[in-house]
DNA sequence: CTCATTGCAAATGGTTTGCATTGGG
DNA sequence: CCCAATGCAAACCATTTGCAATGAG
């Protein structure tokens, strides 16, 4: 294991994430026309270190209309240049994708998500795949922790954190991304 | 590896299911009040076989308002009595909890739900725990498959269930569980 | 030029809340 | 009796859609 600037990194170094111009070129191979609020929409998420929601975007972006964000969105995800990740209470939250099969991890006190590959996770699910009954069609895997920036200064703040894995309690509020 | 009637079963077989009774049991240990609403909504609940969304359950019993019916799931899932979990598109589901640490097994040709335990999974996060930089606090882990009776029929349905593991695509309507 | 894309506003769908009323313990 | 729980309706919030106007190719 590896330690990037706080980031975990496992096994394979995660690639560059996608410039702007990345994005830009995913929307373009899908034949879509390059507009102005698509190219401000690009250079926003490019300039975006955490998760953000669809909101946190449409806020920035106010001379765009919220259905073109949520539109644009959309399409970037169907590209495959953004991820969709689902926090533990279950609102979407969006990141750069890699390009990678990969999985999440999610830091439930700061909202920040880093993408890692590990072993461990595809021999599970090779091995799940070959008991399942039936053909397996797709999973949906996010560790949750609280990054080693958001333990500091909380040590009290173990109330609830007992996210159990199965789907999850029904907590208020979640710790809110931004 | 045990098959019962079309169900998975990995490893530990699963427990009875909660009845009517240990639901309402949940709830007064919880030192909540038991009122015919809830004794409807515990009744509905065990008479399901496969998940269902709070919507289910309030069309079926109109006799008790929405915000019952709500309250009242969210307090089973806090007690443990439920599960819910999350369908490919986002959308919750709720199934009832066999109280022991276990996953999801998810059709999305029908919406039902299996829960399973499996060595590897465990395996897996055992793993993940002792590299992840911090501590991790839950994870949520959901398999999709199309179980067994929705493959036959459907041979020529295999168009978009190339579901990827890491967030979502952005696919339209879900497979509606009812 | 033409059709994809946009912004707006209204519609939606699922979930939560305020509040006066009801009923369990 | 009293306070938890209810039902209703309104409030909410994120997301989607209809539609006329706009602008990319």
């Amino acid at each position: 294991m590896t330690t990037i600037a706080g980031a975990l990194i496992l096994d394979v170094v995660i690639p560059a994430t996608p410039t702007e111009d990345d994005l830009i070129a995913a929307l373009e191979d899908r034949g879509c026309r390059i507009t102005q609020p698509r190219r401000d929409l690009a250079a926003s998420l490019t300039r975006r270190r955490d998760a953000f929601s669809a909101e946190d975007v449409a806020a920035e972006l106010d001379g765009v209309g919220r259905a073109t964000v949520y539109r644009t969105l959309r399409l970037l995800v169907d590209a495959g240049a953004l991820c969709k990740t689902t926090m533990p209470d279950g609102s979407p939250r969006y990141s750069l994708d890699n390009a990678r099969h990969h999985h999440h991890l999610v830091c439930v006190g700061c909202g920040r998500i880093d993408e890692f590959r590990h072993p461990a996770v595809e021999r599970m699910l090779r091995a799940m795949s070959a008991d399942v009954e039936g053909e397996l069609v797709g999973h949906r895997l996010e560790l949750y922790r609280r990054c080693g920036a958001c333990s500091v200064g909380e040590e009290g703040a173990k109330r609830d954190s007992r996210l159990h894995g199965q789907g999850e309690r029904s907590g208020r509020s979640p710790p809110l991304a931004r």
